[in-house]
DNA sequence: TAGATTGTTAATCGATTAACAATC
DNA sequence: TAGATTGTTAATCGATTAACAATC
């Protein structure tokens, strides 16, 4: 039995199930639905109806006996416990490629989410500007930061130099780091408290192509087993 | 005890640790290393040895016992799992920034998944080329892919154009969809063998956003349990 | 040979699902 | 009130870790 002020620690695969749920609810309150029972929740995100009420119940009490879940409550319950009440303001290092194109995508402002300041060595595009934001020598970046309380960076910076972003990074305020480089990020004790997500593209490409190739690859493993166990199906 | 010609499902978790896996093993080739044991491997990339040794026993004994794995050998054998011993024919679907930045990759080509076509709406992007690919109407699409024997699709497009571009695509002879748009995609019963990677970007911002949020969100629960239970911790 | 390290079985841990009393 | 649906405990399922005989 949980001790009444006891921490429980929220799992991994509970919290990136929070965005769905987030999601879901928005959709249903632009349709005005006013109400939802877990088994509606469980036929459209295809979670079970039980999972469902053990996610909610992590954070609170959130539904009621007979009736359900209220939309709109348990929406706005959802992005505060994802922290989308507040506005979080972001700076983007790398305005290569993928970083550009991550400043010109609306979405995250949309969602409280405000790029402002971009970073980059490169002399022909400090003192610039993408989709407004301007763009700053990473020389200033700290400073910048610190001054601005800036929450989270997002970077877009080529692997080699992740290294060297990382560790002004960590003598910042910075919260977060949105890693878009293929490096793992490692941050000394000191700093551990800065929270790392990773969006490592060629990992997920390198899935899909597991995933297309599995059937292929069953066989042949299949096939290796029958000259070991030769009457085996 | 398992069957000898039994088809073991090989689950998403360990799916997921494969890339880590073949990059490391990438490295240590790099650095002229010849053998490996699943300690070493351990410390490297902080997954335990026996756990190490359980993922790569579902696809085989690449071991020796006494001395471990020889770097080359298991390097080339996950190659194989993934599927990145042969080259994969890719389009992109949908040129705007995104799209663009993705085209623009060229880590994608060094491990043979070429996008040898891009495909959009806009009469002003068609006949232009980005990064030496050619852009073609989406009209061509499903005639283009067919002919040319594509492997996966990568999904650039808005939101509210996924749908109809998913029909079109089920309707080729794509073994994958990889999905960048924030849409949830469904395929009918007669096109399930598609699979679908999705990049979701706001569901990891909002996951890194809870995380930021987290210490604060334990606060507040804490301080809610307090009045229920005035005398906890 | 002795030491090292595998492949694999058994034990543990954690997450999901089922069940149901509480209650709206 | 009766029906519906929650919050929560208990059961199940699956994934991770530990242990160790086999063997290089």
């Amino acid at each position: 039995m949980e001790q009444p002020g006891e921490i429980k620690k929220v799992s991994m695969a509970v919290i990136k199930r929070l965005p769905k749920y987030y999601k879901c609810l928005g959709n249903l309150l632009k349709n005005n639905v006013e109400r939802v029972s877990s088994q509606d929740l469980s036929k459209i995100l295809g979670f079970t109806a039980s999972q469902i009420r053990q996610d909610l119940n992590n954070f609170g009490e959130f539904g009621q006996q007979g009736y359900g879940y209220n939309v709109l409550q348990l929406y706005t319950e959802i992005s505060k416990i994802l922290g989308l009440n507040t506005l979080h303001k972001m700076v983007l290092v790398g305005a290569g490629n993928l970083g550009q194109a991550l400043a010109n995508y609306s979405e995250f402002r949309t969602h409280g989410f405000d790029i402002i300041a971009i970073f980059d060595t490169n002399p022909n595009l400090i003192g610039r500007k993408i989709n407004n934001t301007p763009i700053y020598s990473v020389e200033d970046m700290e400073y910048f930061i610190n001054e601005n309380d800036v929450d989270i960076a997002i970077l877009t910076v080529p692997k080699d130099k992740t290294e060297k972003v990382v560790e002004v990074l960590s003598k910042t305020c910075i919260r977060g780091i949105w890693n878009f480089t293929p490096a793992e990020i490692t941050t000394d004790d000191d700093t551990d408290d800065i929270i790392v997500e990773n969006v490592h593209l060629i990992d997920s490409l390198f899935t899909l192509s597991y995933r297309i190739n599995e059937d292929k690859l069953q066989e042949r493993l299949l096939k290796q087993k029958r000259k070991i166990f030769p009457d085996c199906r």
